[in-house]
DNA sequence: GAGATAACTTGTAAAATGCAAGTTATTGGT
DNA sequence: ACCAATAACTTGCATTTTACAAGTTATCTC
């Protein structure tokens, strides 16, 4: 969530960018369940609120993993959508989904993400 | 960082438990550089604080991810250990880290860390 | 022209973080 | 025996981030 480098490491330099409990959960929702307007990602079930997920969006297009394009000028309406590097983050969402399902009881795909 | 969960999804809630900037730094510095002890985690050029620290490996502890063991009595010395659901967060931390090599420019893995 | 919808922004209380300083127990040196 | 040093934390407090609710703007449908 912040531009600033606390080392060269790539491992912190990710966790400085993506490293909270929601951004990743904005890429999940492009990547698998095909969402691409703000109201969609409101309604995944983890809630998340409108200026939290306005200022993730923001920061995840100034990253350039997400871009923003108007798919209606009247009325205007916007969508967002996964860039290559965005779409580049297919294995690390697989491998913190599998480790998820393996070590934390009850845990399960929803039915629409497969 | 919470044991709440905001859903079944194994994404969100892994998320729950490590999306923050700094568990996963920990568990880096246990599986690749070796490290075991408080004042050890402290050099890592990131450089977090004392009570952030202790906070975290009170956390990863309750999780079951990391050990906590006396390897000396006089004087008193601590180490933390990865456990085996801990030291399953390799491919985690792999995946992180390609993508960060590959996408963020000047990023490289410590001499150390190899 | 009235209510509905999309995409946000603003305000504010609560929680988390960052930084410095302090604590406790033990040890090694003089 | 005393004194500085080290390990492993804890505490206090200012700043930042988050969560929740409410409000805004533009357009569309009836």
């Amino acid at each position: 969530m912040t531009l600033h480098r606390r080392s060269p490491c790539p491992i912190a330099c990710t966790l400085d960018l993506l490293g909270d409990r929601w951004t990743l959960l904005i890429v999940r929702d492009m990547m698998f369940l095909g969402k691409q307007r703000f109201e969609e990602f409101l309604e995944s079930p983890e809630g998340i609120s409108t200026n939290i997920l306005a200022s993730r969006l923001k920061f995840l297009e100034e990253m350039g993993l997400v871009e923003k394009q108007p798919y209606s000028n009247h009325p205007r309406r916007m969508n967002y959508q996964l860039t290559e590097p965005g779409k580049s983050l297919r294995p690390v969402l697989k491998a913190i989904a599998v480790w998820g399902l393996k070590q934390i009881p009850e845990t399960r795909i929803p039915d629409d993400e497969i």
